[in-house]
DNA sequence: ATAAAGTCCTGAAAGC
DNA sequence: TGCTTTCAGGACTTTA
């Protein structure tokens, strides 16, 4: 689930839930989460903290306590983040719960646990966002062209490489490239000015969607509502959509109206 | 049993 | 040739 528009969205949950709020006690309901961090350091430096503004940059969530730590949290394939009354029963995959006063708290949720939560210094906090490019929602049109260029595999890659640009995830470059007509397979570099910025533009309408919605909206009229679909076809034009494999992931797109490495239409 | 919306590591290819 | 960057594939993890 968690790309840029997903993580947006933890963000809000904490705003809502947790700003200002203190950790009056912390439950590691299952330690193969924590990430360069012992349950007992995560304790001792959040018990009695308040949590500040949290922050996102790509799939990476940054809560900052008045402790100086920062709790990092990032979601893998399937977590996510709740603001929950404590009398709600808890779900096998809450693996951590921090219980915060006015009768809240908020839980790390995540099914696989192909990531999970760390605790960071500033420093830390640097390198972990200095790996990273920029932010997708932060990206204009002359800098993405300047991220692309050069790159020699195919766009979809780069497009999901976080070194290049941070946030987008499987389900949003599918359907940046199908809204901008774009073989995923094309190399990078065979794309001219004019296609790097129907991508670009793409991009920005995509995420401006899905933020709003908290999600990568899987509407009938997008690529993304047609995915689970067993014979899934174009919203578009109707043809049939082919899936196969770009870049390790599995990728739907139209063989028919994604053709375009240039800037005709 | 296969595959899933993510990332890290490895070894290899491509580029200068 | 040699060094660096870039790329593809597998590992990690759990469940439908």
């Amino acid at each position: 689930m968690p790309e840029l528009p997903d993580v947006e969205a933890f963000r809000q949950v904490l705003m809502n839930c947790g700003r200002r709020r203190r950790v009056t006690d912390i439950e590691v309901r299952d330690a193969g989460v924590l990430r360069g961090v012992t349950e007992k350091r995560l304790r001792r430096e959040l018990t009695g903290r308040r949590l500040g503004k949290a922050w996102r940059h790509g799939k990476w969530l940054f809560v900052p306590t008045d402790g100086g730590s920062t709790l990092v949290c990032h979601f893998g394939m399937t977590g996510s983040l709740r603001c929950c009354r404590p009398d709600e029963p808890i779900e096998p995959h809450d693996r951590i719960v921090l219980t915060l006063d006015e009768a809240r708290d908020l839980r790390y949720r995540d099914q696989r646990k192909l990531q999970g939560v760390r605790l960071a210094d500033e420093y830390t906090v640097d390198r972990i966002v200095d790996g990273l490019g920029p932010d997708a929602l932060t990206v204009d049109r002359s800098e993405f062209q300047d991220l692309l260029s050069g790159r020699r595999g195919a766009v979809k890659s780069a497009l999901m490489d976080q070194s290049v640009i941070a946030g987008l995830g499987n389900l949003l470059c599918d359907e940046i490239l199908w809204r901008a007509r774009v073989d995923p397979r094309t190399p990078t570099r065979d794309l001219d000015r004019t296609a790097l910025r129907r991508i670009h533009s793409a991009m920005g309408r995509v995420l401006t969607a899905s933020v709003r919605a908290g999600r990568v909206p899987p509407r009938r009229s997008w690529l993304t509502g047609r995915r689970d679909d067993g014979e899934p076809s174009c919203p578009r034009c109707g043809a049939s959509l082919r899936s196969t494999r770009v870049a390790g992931r599995r990728t739907l797109w139209c063989p028919r109206c994604q053709t375009s490495t240039t800037g005709d239409r």
